[in-house]
DNA sequence: CTTTTAAGTCAATTGTCTTGACTAATTTGT
DNA sequence: ACAAATTAGTCAAGACAATTGACTTAAAAG
């Protein structure tokens, strides 16, 4: 009599669901081809002209299109294109690393207007948080004084950090990761401290969004970013949207266990960033460790070649394992290592072990060199909101 | 002036789209959920009753759901719960692997009616096509004698075979695969032979089709399926949805390299059913294998018994390596393998790694039994257009 | 200078979901 | 026993967002 099993559905829709999903449609074929006139679109999405049309006119007031200059394409009338006015939304994206906090505010097309940095102290959350809102709070301030109305077209506040998250307590303590921030509910404590809407990613799925939007998975569907940061992960880009795992866990490869030099270790401890530092002996904390890991990759630095030519062993495998995997378009390489540092490594790891892969019919290198600059995790995370709100494939159809 | 660039868009949707997927929602809560009420489909699908009202009654024309006993709940109206009708749909499963080739017939909610094997003669497609075309004709005729209606209501046919396709000539000619095969163009044959719609996918893939449809993984959005077979894959449920990679070849898990006894090698050659009959020195193309296989492990064969020891080390490694990656639900162990020695081996296979999905929020064991039995491809094949067919309108297909 | 082609609009129509009032059938409470 | 409460389900009108086909505008081609 009593009967309360949960019933399991997926949501329906309705008109507006529909409406959404044409108008999330049309932004997203705006950012992936540029500007396009009314009848392009109506091609392109097989929608009539007159929905295009009328879903134009309510874009543009909503100050999200403008139209360009008109275009004569051959016979017939000129085509007027349209394009994405940036200023149409913004974002904040956060990153939480070890030792270090970014925000940054992006517009609507991906670029980034304001960036500012804190050191993190030690302590975890307790002393961290503050310093994290305060940093947020600098970032929309300035937003808020370049952009007289950026705030009421502030979409959301992405954050980023390393996973994994959700685990058992006893892993967490591994110094190789960030314990005591992973536990804590970060996605409330922002939301309450800010009022905005709240994503939480790991790094290296954040590194993917913005590969996505605006990077070199600019348009693939089925792309996988190598991170290689202080950590190693994946963020997976699969079909068209990012894929996070049942726990927000998926990609976190550098807990892989390989077996080299006869001992079976994890990915992480020889490939990442932190197994360079701690090869090379330097403080992971110092100020300026960018550009002195830039400096004396550049300079072909003995002690640097080494690490590369082992962390080349390990990642040609894991870029093979990854194909293997998951048979992508591409594989990424993107992250926080030093642009100088991502080339070498990219060279060394030539050539690639055969894999699934190897096709006749490939268009795109099996691996690309994607972002590498200390701020292209805080891009992703800001992307997300973005994205968010106007990838269709995303809160596509779903009511409500 | 002749600017033929392609534009990429993601398609728009009207009104049939609405109606389509409100549909497709409607039966996969049918059958995810069992019988429900016209109400309770209401609260889980966020339709309105009216709306819910409109569609079943549609369905039940369609001859796709029936009413069943009303049911009393407490104080109201007694409710009338509709559940799916098996005869709504059939479909034809079919799969090829190296030495036999399998066809079944399968209902709407994936009851098997039908099943038909016959050897495949060495040679490849020139000699095994007309064998399969054989079979599939035999399956359909019974299927229509025994079910009036059957051929008008057939909504295509699945084929399964093992991977990878499409990859480069030299590989495939490796002895684990089936080049010939691989290389063949089975779908447009298996189409103008029978005159169906016909979906292709890998033996792993179907596996994880099966169990989403009507085993372990009932369900679940998120769960890989390890096969094990005379190859081994993964079949990879993600996000509530099979996933096939870029070129179908997602899963490939068998090609993975890992490291053992000091030498580099491919998953496949330690753990598959291949490996384990080279072991054995039996001929894989002997009719009562599986038997064979089941009888010796259930009777604790010290060589069957030597080769799950060696062969559990690797599925160990692989199934951390597949949380690690894909932070599934659940990990269901699959395949052709006969159910004694697939018991043995997720025993051998204790304690699992430590890995990521050490939560303390658990449901789902780590590791469980799937469907072992030889039709399981077979079966995940014949799911495929089941679950397909309700994505576009169903109406249509039931024209006269 | 007429014809062809393409972009885009107007006005009417259609398909699908929503709304609010209604009926029906059952349990609960007095 | 009977009224009130509760839930399932229907009816008919309305709202929303797409489609359709005829029309206008503007350019190139013959």
């Amino acid at each position: 009599m009593n009967d309360i099993r949960p019933i399991r559905a997926t949501s329906g829709t309705n008109h507006e669901g529909t409406s959404a999903h044409n108008r999330r449609v049309i932004i997203d074929a705006l950012r992936l081809n540029g500007a396009l006139s009314r009848a392009d679109l109506a091609r392109a999405t097989r929608l009539t002209k007159q929905t295009v049309s009328n879903i134009m006119e309510e874009l543009e007031n909503d100050g999200l299109v403008t139209s360009r200059e008109t275009v004569r394409r051959g016979r017939g009338q000129p085509s007027t294109p349209y394009g994405l006015v940036p200023e149409g939304a913004f974002a904040i994206g956060l990153q939480i690393d070890r030792h270090i906090t970014r925000a940054i505010a992006v517009d609507l097309v991906g670029n980034v207007l304001i960036r500012k940095e804190a050191n993190l102290p030690a302590g975890g959350p307790a002393t961290g948080t503050p310093v994290v809102l305060q940093l947020i709070g600098n970032v929309r301030t300035e937003l808020r004084q370049r952009v007289a109305q950026a705030e009421k077209r502030l979409v959301g506040l992405g954050a980023a950090m390393p996973g994994p998250f959700g685990i058992e307590q006893d892993s967490a303590d591994n110094p190789w990761m960030m314990g005591a921030w992973q536990r804590f509910p970060l996605l409330e404590t922002l939301s309450a401290g800010t009022g905005l809407n709240v994503t939480l990613q790991n790094d290296a799925a954040a590194c993917a969004t913005a590969e996505r939007m605006v990077g070199a998975a600019h348009g693939l569907d089925h792309a996988v970013c190598l991170y290689v940061g202080y950590g190693i992960g994946a963020g997976l880009i699969l079909g068209g949207e990012l894929y996070s795992g049942a726990h927000g866990n998926a990609g976190e490869i550098g807990m892989a266990l390989l077996t080299a030099g006869g001992q079976q270790t994890q990915l992480e401890h020889r490939a990442s960033l932190a197994s360079l530092y701690d090869h090379l002996g330097v403080d992971p904390m110092a100020p300026d460790i960018y550009s002195l890991i830039n400096d004396r990759a550049a300079a072909d630095d003995p002690d640097i070649l080494t690490w590369i030519e082992r962390a080349a062993i390990d990642l040609r495998w894991s870029v093979q394992l990854i194909e293997t995997i998951f048979d992508p378009q591409t594989v990424i390489l993107c992250g926080g290592a030093p642009v100088a540092l991502a080339t070498r490594l990219i060279a060394a790891m030539q050539p690639l072990l055969p894999s699934n892969a190897d096709r006749p019919d490939r268009l795109l290198p099996r691996l690309q060199l994607g972002m590498t600059d200390p701020w292209a995790v805080a891009r992703g995370a800001a992307a997300e909101p973005i994205g968010h709100a106007f990838d269709p494939r995303f809160s596509a159809i779903l009511k409500s």
